[in-house]
RNA sequence: CGGGGCGUAGCGCAGUCUGGUAGCGCACCUGACUGGGGGUCAGGUGGUCGCAGGUUCAAAUCCUGCCGUCCCGACCA
């Protein structure tokens, strides 16, 4: 490919609207083309980069016996209506729909497991097809609450989502296993770094799940590490251990009511009580589980130096969402004003579950909705009745880890893949069976498993970027070379510039040949900027000593050589680094 | 959804406060020179100043509404 005829069009300035590196270097290369907010073009390098990000997730899959369809993006309410997810995914606002002509209702698919299921359901027939594993490269739609960072977060975006269907949990199990292999082998295949954590599987849900993580600054999710463990979580499902309340084993005394004027939060109170520490309070957050139809009232206790995980409360409490209480709502409920609440003389309508840090604590300090007052040395089972409790703690950095108690390490990360244990969960309400070994019908054990294409390509960028511009791995870059002539109009340069470029394609090297008509200097920034892992520069050295000089974009060295040995020195670089960079990052 | 910023040429911006002929840099086109870090000179193309209404002799500029876009907020008992 000549670089003059590639639609190669690069800025000097970022644009205007870019927070990210990956966002900056993208527009400015060239790569990407905002259409609207969370609506990109890709251009036709851009593409190429994408495609060889499919192409190794194709090989890969295709490898573990999983087969590649292609499913309807547009798909009707009523299929989305059986598996109950049409009334989650409308009450997120995270579902594009549209009607047609007759009316009818269609969302845009923001994944496909209704359609894959309902498939499966009518071509599947007996035991004997199973297990399967269906894929598909596709565009999902997400009505993103808001679209930023270029491609890391958009309202269309290309995704690899593969489904399997197994006979019982064991066969789920080893489905499971062999896309969690696979997907690591796809992002070492990249050239990239990237981590499996323990995952809270969202509204997809299901009974296990894992993300693939890649290390970014600008990542949106936390991820939490217990070093030389091998234990990391999404901060959404991780857990931690936690030192008991020093009130813990007390005996009891008696209870107490004290004015606590204007004072409401942790904080205020540790100030007003100095002899109490926070570990001997009790918080009461006071939320409702939105259900389709009715609203639930929680009150939930924790510690009052910890906090609450709100994914793990929402998994817990059930619904669509739970929200905090507005002040009107609390001061309604309550009786008394916000900052008061807690379980003893709590209103009848809420439900109560504690955290776990509240098992075992006595003589603790909480609020008895009264307004400018707390409730001291209150005992639980004893001034209140004893609530269920469950794990709903946000782990936090420091804390000591789950396996060997030692100190979580915070890390921030891109979610580039999700793989799920669905079971029944889609199978069982769609009516999705096959007869089994004993001749009757049950459900497809499923699971599920996506990988971001566009996502991938963008976190590569953050990954590796440096000041000069992009720097892509050797297996997902547009072009592997580029052979750089300095000075076209000598004739001496510009047929030396194409033997080079011929040579390396003819041993088997994607390369780009820049021959535009452009200072030397702008052809050596374009070069950087763009990321081509590998450049052989032609030029005054050619000219005065017969030698080109080869340069590794990701080291920034750069060697002076004959011709032959330029060639060889790129192909042999190249060839090295084509499987990926796993053996030299970790 | 709430709060704030911004919409002027393909991109980045000034001009708006204080109304009076639409500007700069980059990019692009033509030519010449230049050719190892976005080079120089000369000439040129390109804008219903987001949209709609209003005030005025006169609106990019003032007023009203709308739209778009970006940022922040949605851990607190």
């Amino acid at each position: 490919m000549r670089a003059s005829r590639a639609h190669i069009v690069t800025y000097r300035d970022d644009p205007a609207d870019a927070e990210v590196i990956s966002h900056k270097l993208m527009a400015r290369a060239g790569y990407i083309y905002k259409v609207s907010a969370g609506l990109y073009a890709y251009s036709p390098l851009m593409w190429r980069v994408l495609k060889k990000v499919q192409n190794i997730i194709r090989d890969e899959l295709d490898d573990t016996g999983a087969l590649e369809v292609q499913l309807p993006i547009l798909q009707s309410d009523d299929l989305w209506k059986r598996s109950g997810r049409w009334d989650a995914y409308q009450a997120s606002g995270t579902m594009f729909s549209t009607t047609d002509r007759k009316e009818a209702t269609y969302g845009l698919a923001p994944t496909a497991e209704e359609v894959v299921t309902d498939y499966a359901a009518s071509s599947v027939n007996s035991y004997k097809q199973l297990p399967i594993n269906l894929y598909q490269i596709h565009t999902k739609f997400r009505d993103e609450i808001r679209p930023r960072f270029g491609l890391l977060r958009v309202k269309e975006f290309l995704m690899k989502d593969a489904y399997s269907f197994d006979v019982d949990e064991a066969g789920l199990d080893a489905s499971y296993e062999a896309m969690r292999v696979a997907y690591h082998r796809i992002f070492e295949r990249m050239g990239l770094r990237a981590l499996g954590v323990d995952a809270d599987p969202g509204d997809i849900g299901g009974s296990g799940s894992m993300e693939f993580m890649l290390a970014a600054e600008t990542g949106e999710d936390d991820i939490l590490v217990e070093p030389g463990t091998g234990y990391a979580a999404n901060v959404e499902k991780a857990e931690s251990r936690l030192s008991p309340s020093p009130s813990v084993g007390e005996a009891p005394r008696a209870l107490r009511i004290e004015d606590t004027p204007e004072i409401r939060t942790v904080a205020e109170l540790e100030g007003f009580f100095p002899e109490i520490e926070a570990a001997r309070m009790v918080k009461t957050v006071l939320v409702k589980a939105v259900h389709q139809d009715e609203e639930v009232l929680w009150a939930v206790l924790i510690r009052g130096d910890q906090e609450i995980n709100e994914v793990k409360l929402k998994n817990h409490v059930g619904g669509l969402a739970v929200q905090m209480l507005t002040a009107e709502e609390i001061a309604k409920h309550t009786g008394a004003q916000q900052g008061f609440a807690g379980p003893i003389g709590l209103n009848e309508a809420f439900s109560i579950v504690g955290d776990l840090s509240v098992k075992g604590m006595v003589n603790l300090l909480c609020g008895c909705n009264q307004t400018d007052k707390h409730a001291l040395d209150v005992v639980p089972g004893r001034d209140f009745a004893e609530p269920a409790y469950a794990d709903l703690r946000l782990a936090r950095p420091g804390d000591p880890g789950p396996r060997e108690g030692r100190p979580l390490e915070l890390y921030r990360g891109i979610e580039v893949g999700h793989i799920f244990k669905l079971g029944t969960k889609y199978s069982a309400p769609m009516g999705a069976t096959f007869i089994g070994e004993n001749g009757k019908p049950q459900p497809f054990v499923m699971g599920c498993y996506g990988i971001g294409v566009s996502r991938v390509a963008a976190s590569a960028v953050e990954q590796y970027a440096d000041d000069k511009g992009i720097v892509w791995p050797v297996p997902i870059a547009p072009f592997e070379a580029i052979v750089t002539c300095l000075n076209p109009k000598k004739e001496e340069l510009a047929s030396t510039s194409e033997r080079v470029y011929e040579a390396l394609k003819s041993r088997g090297i994607e390369v780009m040949l820049d021959d535009r008509k452009m200072g030397p200097g702008a052809k050596l920034k374009d070069a950087e900027l763009l990321g081509f892992p590998y450049a052989v520069v032609v030029g005054r050295s050619w000219e005065t000593e017969q030698q080109l000089e080869v340069r590794n974009r990701r080291t920034g060295e750069s060697e002076t050589l004959g011709l032959d040995e330029a060639i060889d020195r790129v192909v042999a670089a190249i060839e090295a680094e084509r499987p990926g960079l796993e053996s030299e990052v970790q």
